[in-house]
DNA sequence: CGCCAAAAAGACTGGTTAGTTTGTTGCAAG
DNA sequence: CTTGCAACAAACTAACCAGTCTTTTTGGCG
C-alpha cells in the first residue's frame, strides 16, 4: 500500500517536471537526462517506471495535458447558459494565464502537434483525439446555445467551432513573440465583435 | 563567371532542399547529414558553402521564406482596392496551396517560431521581423481601406490585423490534423462573416 | 597540355543520446 | 533478524550529430 503510493507520487512528479521541460524546450530537444537532472533522479529510476521516452510522453499526454485542456477549455461550460459569454470568459482566462506565465511558450496542444506532425503517428493520433474532444464540446454547446435562444439558428456550429479554435491557437502562438498583454486585449475585442455575427438577431 | 553561377545554383539547391526537410521534420530533428543525403552531397560541400548549420538555416530564412511570405501574403495587395476582398482571395489561395500539398505541415513561420522559441534568440528575432513585415502591411492596407471607403473608420486596424493573423495561423495548424478541404471552406465562410463586422455600414 | 584554385569527398573527433545492465539501498512482511 | 523485492544508482553501449581536416576531383585559363 505505502509502496504503491510512493510509486504514484514519483511518477506524478516525473510527469509534471517532464511536461514543463518538454513544453519549454520541445520533446526532441530535451534528453531524458535533462529531465532526470531536474528531478535529481537516475536513468535506473526512469526506466524502472517507464518503458521508453515515448511512453513517458504519452503518459504525460493522457494524465496531465488532457486534464489541463478539460479544466481550462471544456469544464467552464458546465451548467452555464450563454455559450458566447462562457467562451469570452474562458478564452480570456486562458489568455490571462498565458500572459502572466513567463515560461509560457504557446498552446500546448498546437505546439506538440507541430512538433510531432510527420514524425510520430502515435502521438499525433493522441493529440488529434484531445483536439476532437474540445471541438465536439464546442459544437455541442453552440447547438445548445441555439435551442436556448442565444445563438442564431442559421449559424454553422461546426464552422464556428473551427474558427474559434483556429483563432485561439493562433493568438496563443503570436503571444510567444511577446506583447502578450496587448495581444490579449486586441484578441478579445475582435472576438466579441465576431460573436455579434453569431448571436440571435432581434 | 561560370564558377560563380554554379556556386549560386548549388547553394540555391541546398537551401531549397534544406527548407523542405527542416519544414517537414523540424530543424533540431534534422541532421546536416540528412539534408546532404537528399542532395547527394558530402560534408565537405556543405561546410565549404556554409559556416554552420545555423547560418545555413538563416540563409534559408532570408532567401526563401521571406520571399514566400511576401509573394503569398503581402504582394497580393499591390494595386488593389478593397482590402477585405484581397484578404479573402489571399487567404483562400494560401489555404488552397496548403490543401493540395500532401507534405504540408502548417504555416512555415509559426512552426519555426514554435520550434526556436526559447532556444535560439537570433533565429527568433529574424522570424519576428518577417512577422512584423506581414503585420505592418496588413495594418497599412486596412487603414487605406478606411480612407477608400471600404472599412469602417471606427475599426481598430491593429486589432483586426492581429486577429486575422491569429486565425490564419491557427487554421493552418488545424489543417495538419487532416480534413484540410472542409476546414478551408469553414474558415473562409466564417472569415467572410467576420469581415462584415469591419465593413462600412451603409 | 598543365596549372591552380574552387568544389567536393569522406574519414575522423569529441560530445550527446536513448536505452541496457548490473549493482545497491531501504523497507515491509514473515 | 533476515529475506525479498520495490526503487533507485550509475557505469556502459551503440548510434548519432555538428563540425574539422586532409585529400581528391573538376573545370576554366594560359
Amino acid at each position: 500500500m505505502e509502496k504503491n503510493l510512493k510509486r504514484m507520487a514519483t511518477m506524478q512528479r516525473m510527469q509534471s517536471v517532464g511536461l514543463a521541460i518538454f513544453y519549454k524546450r520541445g520533446y526532441y530537444d530535451t534528453s531524458v537526462d535533462d529531465v532526470l537532472k531536474e528531478l535529481s533522479l537516475s536513468k535506473g529510476a526512469f526506466y524502472y517506471h517507464f518503458k521508453s521516452k515515448e511512453e513517458f510522453f504519452i503518459s504525460i499526454l493522457q494524465n496531465i495535458i488532457f486534464q489541463k485542456v478539460y479544466s481550462e477549455l471544456i469544464a467552464p461550460f458546465e451548467g452555464q447558459e450563454n455559450p458566447a459569454v462562457v467562451l469570452d470568459k474562458c478564452f480570456d482566462n486562458a489568455l490571462e494565464t498565458a500572459e502572466h506565465n513567463e515560461l509560457d511558450n504557446g498552446f500546448v496542444l498546437s505546439n506538440f502537434m507541430t512538433e510531432f506532425s510527420g514524425k510520430n503517428e502515435t502521438i499525433v493520433k493522441l493529440l488529434k483525439e484531445i483536439f476532437k474532444v474540445w471541438e465536439v464540446n464546442l459544437i455541442t454547446n453552440l447547438q445548445k446555445g441555439k435551442t436556448d435562444g442565444y445563438i442564431d439558428r442559421h449559424v454553422d456550429s461546426d464552422a464556428v467551432a473551427s474558427f474559434l479554435m483556429s483563432s485561439y491557437m493562433g493568438v496563443r502562438l503570436l503571444m510567444v513573440e511577446g506583447n502578450a498583454k496587448l495581444l490579449r486585449y486586441k484578441y478579445i475585442q475582435q472576438l466579441r465583435s465576431y460573436f455579434k455575427t453569431i448571436a440571435v438577431k432581434r
